[in-house]
DNA sequence: AACCAGGACACAA
DNA sequence: TTGTGTCATGGT
C-alpha cells in the first residue's frame, strides 16, 4: 500500500452500528455544532473537523438503523477512540431499552425515535452551550453557539471546499475576554453567567474533569454551585458531557410530556414530577427523558430531522 | 403580532 | 418550600 493510500485511509472509517438514528441523535437538542451535508452530517468534535454519514446495509435490512457510520476527518487519525467516545457506539441499546418502565408513553416514545442516542460530549463545551441554553429556541442555541466559535474559537483546517470551521473556545479564552465581548454574541443575560462561570473553571476552582468521579448528587451539587447553573442545566451536563445516565432533566417539554402522558388530569409541579421521574425511569432515566423530549418536539411539529 | 423558547436568580410570602 | 418579576433575543 503506498503511503498516500493509507494516509487517505487514515482520514475514515467505518464503524458498524445497530439502532443507531445518526440524524435524530445530532439533531435533538444535546449537541449544537452539527449541520447537513449532503446526506450526512459535518460537525466538530475538539479540535477535528469532522463528516459522518450513516449506511444501512443490505444483509441486515431487518434491523432498524443497522449498518455503518462512516467518518471523514482531514487530518489523519492514529486511533478513533475519540469517536466512538463521542457517538457512544459501543454502548448496547437494547440493554438500556430493557430497563425501561414497560408503560405506554414509554413504549411510544421509543418506538416512535427508534436509533435515538445519547452523546458523550466535551465537558466544558456541553457546560458552557447549555448555560447559553436558557429560555432559547434550540435554532437560536445554535446561532449564538456559531458566533461564539467563529469569534473566539481557533480556526480548523477543513477539506478544501467546505465551510470553514472553528474549535469550541476553551474556558481559558472565554474568561480572557469582556462582558461586551460575549453579549456581542447575541446571548443577552447569559454573558455574565458564561463569563464568571468559565473563570471559575479556567482556574481551577471548579475541576470539570473530576466531577465524573463523584456521586451523583455531588457531581450536581458542584454544577448548580456555578453561575448560572440551576438544576436542568446541570442535569444536562451531567447527562450529555459527563456519563451521568441517570440525571433527568425536566425542561418545559419534558414537563409536557410528563404531564400529559402520565397525570393528564392533575398538575403536578415541576418537584413533583421530577420525584416521580427519579423513581419511575430506573438507572437510564436519561436515556427516557431523550426520547419523550424528542418524542414530544417531533409529534407536534412534523420537523424533518433527516439532513 | 403576540407568544414563547432544553432557566436562573433574588426576593417575597 | 412554592410563587412572582426580571433578565435578551429572535423564531414561529
Amino acid at each position: 500500500m503506498s503511503r498516500a493510500a493509507a494516509a487517505q485511509q487514515n482520514c475514515s472509517v467505518k464503524i458498524p452500528v445497530s439502532d443507531y438514528d445518526l440524524g435524530a441523535t445530532l439533531n435533538s437538542g444535546q449537541a449544537f455544532r452539527w449541520t447537513p451535508d449532503g446526506s450526512g452530517w459535518a460537525g466538530v468534535i475538539g479540535s477535528r473537523w469532522v463528516r459522518l454519514e450513516h449506511f444501512r446495509s443490505r444483509e441486515l435490512l431487518h434491523v432498524s438503523g443497522a449498518g455503518i457510520i462512516r467518518a471523514q476527518t482531514n487530518v489523519r487519525q492514529e486511533t478513533w477512540h475519540w469517536l466512538e467516545h463521542y457517538l457512544q457506539t459501543g454502548t448496547d441499546l437494547q440493554r438500556i431499552l430493557g430497563t425501561f418502565p414497560d408503560d405506554e408513553p414509554l413504549r411510544a416514545a421509543t418506538q416512535a425515535c427508534r436509533g435515538l442516542r445519547l452523546l458523550r460530549q466535551e465537558p466544558w463545551e456541553c457546560l458552557a452551550s447549555f448555560i447559553l441554553s436558557s429560555t432559547k429556541q434550540i435554532v437560536q442555541i445554535r446561532q449564538v453557539v456559531d458566533q461564539l466559535c467563529r469569534r473566539f474559537g481557533n480556526p480548523l483546517d477543513v477539506p478544501v471546499g467546505a465551510p470553514a470551521a472553528w474549535a469550541f473556545p476553551s474556558a481559558e479564552r472565554i474568561a480572557s475576554l469582556a462582558e461586551a465581548d460575549l453579549r456581542g454574541c447575541k446571548m443577552g443575560f447569559r454573558a455574565p453567567y458564561l463569563l464568571a462561570t468559565a473563570r471559575r473553571v479556567a482556574s481551577g476552582e471548579t475541576d470539570l474533569p473530576a466531577i465524573p468521579g463523584l456521586p451523583l448528587q455531588e457531581a450536581r451539587a458542584r454544577l448548580m454551585d456555578l453561575p448560572g447553573v440551576g438544576r436542568k442545566i446541570a442535569d444536562c451536563v451531567l447527562l450529555f458531557g459527563l456519563g451521568f445516565h441517570a440525571a433527568f432533566p425536566v425542561d418545559v417539554w419534558v414537563l409536557k410530556a410528563l404531564r400529559q402522558l402520565y397525570f393528564p388530569k392533575r398538575r403536578p409541579g415541576p418537584g413533583r414530577l421530577r420525584q416521580f421521574a427519579d423513581s419511575h425511569f430506573g438507572p437510564f432515566a436519561g436515556y427516557a427523558q431523550q426520547y419523550l423530549f424528542h418524542y414530544m418536539r417531533t409529534r407536534h411539529s412534523l420537523v424533518s430531522f433527516a439532513p
